[in-house]
DNA sequence: AAGACGTGCAACCGCCGTCTG
DNA sequence: GCAGACGGCGGTTGCACGTCT
């Protein structure tokens, strides 16, 4: 005999999420902690099957999610992992602290696809495509040329793929990623891609990553106000800055102070956290709890903000404020 | 103004390796 | 050891929205 099936899969929703779901998924795993999705439509009352559940947490409702479009420097990230690693999102995703695979894997296929494809290069080989070379052919003079001279294309798609080193530098500054060295699970494979990156300017970049690892998250991270989206959807493309201005929220920094000394008062509940998930830090304490529980608050004589606002206007600002 | 078309993204589907009873 | 569920992953779909005609 095996496992019990995770649904019966009869009379289960499927569709989009309606905030009022999404509120009791946040509210059970605030309460609950993320452990067996089996469980959790039964216990948090919803009729999805848990793997819609945890689909809609990991790719959305996840506090340590980054909102908005792909900055230019995620997106040179995303065009040189993909060179070595393929279509292998998650492991790209792993890369880009705060993005799913799904989301990263839609930004490829609706942006950068098209954008490699307009440079003249193939976006599954990354090299020119098929016409460049019928050129280089035709015209082998101008292939000896080349060898010299790299096409236009491609200087392009190098200059795309150059990361400022000193941008890279103040990125990293910023964000303080938690690095984990790798401890020799990876494949030889893959050590060897991250070993001989493809691009000089990537080198010390990839290194400072373990390619299975979800990079730790510093708090601060989490706290990093999204940028105003230049998504043409209307929905994510609502001014941020100036919500959380109308909004006049609590300073960020109660956060920050209840994370370090989180951290500080419970070494070993840091280590356990930093094996899982370091958003995770968040669930367990009760005034994390209560601040979230008045967020998502239903209450007609104090609604939380989420209830306050509608949903494409309060995405834009709680994963910020997470 | 309205229908056609294009775009972006959330969600679903199905496969696969791992785990459990 | 095995059957079958779980969790993760990549591919695909469907819908909402924007733009064009």
């Amino acid at each position: 005999m095996g496992r019990q099936p995770c649904c019966d899969k009869v009379g289960l929703k499927k569709g989009p999420w309606t905030a009022e779901e999404d509120k009791k998924l946040i509210s059970f795993i605030l309460t609950n902690g993320q452990y067996c999705w089996r469980a959790v439509p039964k216990l948090a009352g919803l009729l999805r099957c848990g793997k819609s559940c945890r689909l809609r947490w990991t790719n959305y409702l996840r506090p340590d999610l980054k909102r908005g479009l792909l900055s230019e420097y995620e997106e040179k990230m995303v065009i040189d992992l993909h060179a070595q690693l393929g279509n292998r999102w998650s492991k790209i995703a792993s890369h880009l602290p705060g993005r799913t695979d799904n989301e990263i894997k839609n930004h490829w296929n609706t942006h950068i696809k098209k954008k490699l494809k307009k440079m003249g290069i193939d976006p599954i080989t990354h090299k020119p495509l098929p016409n460049a070379n019928q050129q280089i052919q035709d015209h082998p003079q101008q292939e000896q040329q080349q060898l010299h001279q790299p096409p236009e294309e491609e200087q392009n798609y190098q200059q795309l793929l150059q990361v400022d080193f000193d941008t890279k530098v103040d990125r990293n500054k910023e964000l303080e990623i938690s690095v984990e060295s790798s401890n020799g699970s990876e494949s030889k494979e893959e050590e060897q891609i991250i070993a001989t990156p493809q691009f000089e300017t990537m080198d010390q970049l990839m290194n400072e990553f373990c390619t299975d690892e979800v990079p730790i998250i510093d708090p601060n991270d989490i706290l990093m106000p999204c940028a105003p989206s230049s998504s043409a959807t209307s929905t994510s493309s609502s001014n941020s800055t100036t919500i959380l201005e109308d909004l006049q929220l609590p300073d960020f920094e109660w956060f920050c102070d209840y994370i370090d000394s989180s951290l500080s008062n419970n070494n070993n509940n840091h280590e356990d956290k930093n094996t899982n998930n370091s958003s995770l830090t968040l669930w367990d304490d009760d005034d994390f709890t209560s601040k979230i529980n008045w967020l998502i608050s239903e209450d007609d004589d104090c609604d939380g903000p989420l209830t306050q606002f509608s949903r494409t206007v309060t995405d834009s600002w709680t994963f910020g404020l997470f």
